[in-house]
DNA sequence: ATAGCCTTGAGA
DNA sequence: TCTCAAGGCTAT
């Protein structure tokens, strides 16, 4: 059966029905959600959907929402790790083969059904293509410092909330201060928003690799059962800390908040979650602080990041909860109390509820992909090692603990959840999600703080500020 | 901002 | 040398 390249042009763009003009990002797209696609990533830009987040996506709709259109980009399977962050024109990526092997088996599709004269369709579903087989495994996860083999539980000292600049992002004490240069000579310090990292050249050929981490050798996807872990997944899940001792914590600073104040003195319902997520903050800064990898970072480095993300991580641990929580109808806090969700949305505050529910909406759909501990921390560090921020230090470092967080979590998602060979796309694709919602809740709390609602001296605050400050 | 066409350049 | 998937340019 001859082959030839325009037979992949009759197909149609599985973002917009358009015509295919070729492979870009990973799958054959138009030549207009390329270019959208291109301009997304290389922008850094965040959309917000007007409507529901569904959004009908074709060739004659796909201008009018953006959100909906590159979330069926990522959704497609279209990949972020194809734009390149250096902007280097021409040459070849690591994809190459997979678009090879992509043709071959669809000229293999297309003989058995000349052949046979039906349809394969249920065959070979999309997700099913080899290009979603794997993700970038090999390149920069090599590339990355081993992970030193004692890490010490640290347990930094509690800081009061008087101090928070001043401690909050103070080296640990026995940091580690190894900077390997990752690469560095991918870094282009000048473009901090070009951010996503190239593919070609990859690390794989620098001499740090020999150094690297080589777990994917180490735990080949024929394991035997119970699946061995991947080794970061657990060091990740070591630093997470214990949930009743976090609660236990928050709880008694609270009770402490309140005596100082005095029986007589009521705070509003509002105040009282400010201040019980300014501590659940608190708790998030000390556990970044903690982390492998994050605690190698110069300090300036690790303010950027965690200016960067402490809504997300913030909004992540809420959702986390509720999902544990496993009821629909109410709201599991910090402390441990329930809150009924009718009470909540019948307080006639349009904002508020909108976020709530979207919350509510958001755990119930990590709930159903089943996402466990180990998931959860994964993603955590994906939000916190955020490569899309700017004028980073060590910004190689910052992508390769990303490409090496990811591929762990594929990993584990793989071994552990075989039958599920889709859950680290659905998991990775709710972060855009907890993104916008995260920037949701921001807003309506920069409104809450210039209505004069929200308590002062507050890390939320200082946050806030800090973040719009750098943008 | 979009999308069609142009230029580039590593790998086949 | 050729291919073709990256990024760039520009009128709309």
């Amino acid at each position: 059966m001859e082959y030839t390249y325009d037979d992949d042009l009759e197909e149609l763009c599985p973002v917009c029905g358009d015509k295919v003009s070729g492979y870009h990002y990973g799958l054959l797209t138009c030549e207009s959600c390329k270019g959208f696609f291109k301009r997304t990533v290389q922008n850094n830009k965040r959309y917000t959907c007007a409507e529901n987040q569904e959004c009908k996506i074709d060739k004659t709709q796909r201008k009018r929402c953006p959100f909906c259109r590159f979330q069926k980009c990522l959704n497609v399977g279209m990949r972020l790790e194809a734009v390149r962050a250096d902007r280097m024109r021409g040459g070849r990526n690591k994809f190459g083969p997979m678009y090879k092997r992509d043709r071959a088996l669809k000229q293999q599709k297309k003989a058995l059904i000349r052949s046979n004269g039906f349809k394969l369709e249920s065959a070979a579903p999309p997700s099913a293509s080899p290009l979603h087989a794997d993700y970038g495994f090999s390149g920069p996860l090599s590339a990355m410092p081993a992970i030193p083999k004692s890490i010490l539980p640290s347990t930094p000292g509690s800081i009061t909330p008087t101090d928070y600049e001043a401690n909050l992002y103070a080296p640990p004490p026995l940091g580690m201060q190894s900077h390997v240069p990752l690469g560095g000579q991918y870094q282009y310090a000048g473009f901090p928003s070009r951010v996503i990292k190239a593919e070609c050249p990859d690390y794989t050929s620098s001499p740090e690799s020999l150094t690297g981490y080589p777990y994917t050798e180490m735990y080949p996807s024929a394991s035997p059962q119970p699946p061995i872990l991947p080794p970061l997944v657990l060091e990740m899940l070591r630093c997470d800390p214990d949930e009743l001792v976090v609660r236990n914590k928050i709880v008694a600073h609270l009770q402490q908040e309140q005596s100082n104040r005095g029986r007589l003195e009521k705070p509003s319902a509002f105040s009282l979650m400010c201040r019980m997520a300014d501590q659940t903050l608190f708790s998030i800064v000390e556990w970044a602080r903690s982390c492998i990898f994050f605690k190698e970072l110069r300090v300036g480095d690790q303010m950027k990041l965690l200016h960067n993300c402490w809504s997300e991580l913030l909004v992540l641990d809420h959702i986390f909860r509720q999902v544990q929580h496993g009821k629909g109808d109410s709201i599991l806090l910090v402390t441990g109390q329930e809150i009924e969700l009718t009470s909540v949305l019948s307080q006639g505050e349009a904002n508020l509820s909108s976020l709530v529910q979207r919350g509510q909406d958001l755990a119930m759909r990590l709930r159903v992909l089943q996402v466990d501990r180990r998931e959860i921390a994964c993603l955590k560090f994906l939000l916190l090692f955020n490569p899309n921020v700017k004028l980073l230090e060590n910004q190689a470092f910052v992508e390769g603990v990303q490409e090496q967080v990811n591929g762990a979590l594929l990993e584990y998602t793989l071994t552990t959840y075989p039958q599920f060979q889709e859950k680290f796309s659905q998991l990775v694709v709710r972060l855009p999600e907890l993104r916008a919602l995260s920037t949701q809740a921001e807003d309506y709390l920069c409104c809450m703080h210039l209505s004069g609602e929200v308590p002062c001296n507050n890390l939320l605050i200082e946050m806030l500020h800090a973040k719009r400050a750098c943008v």
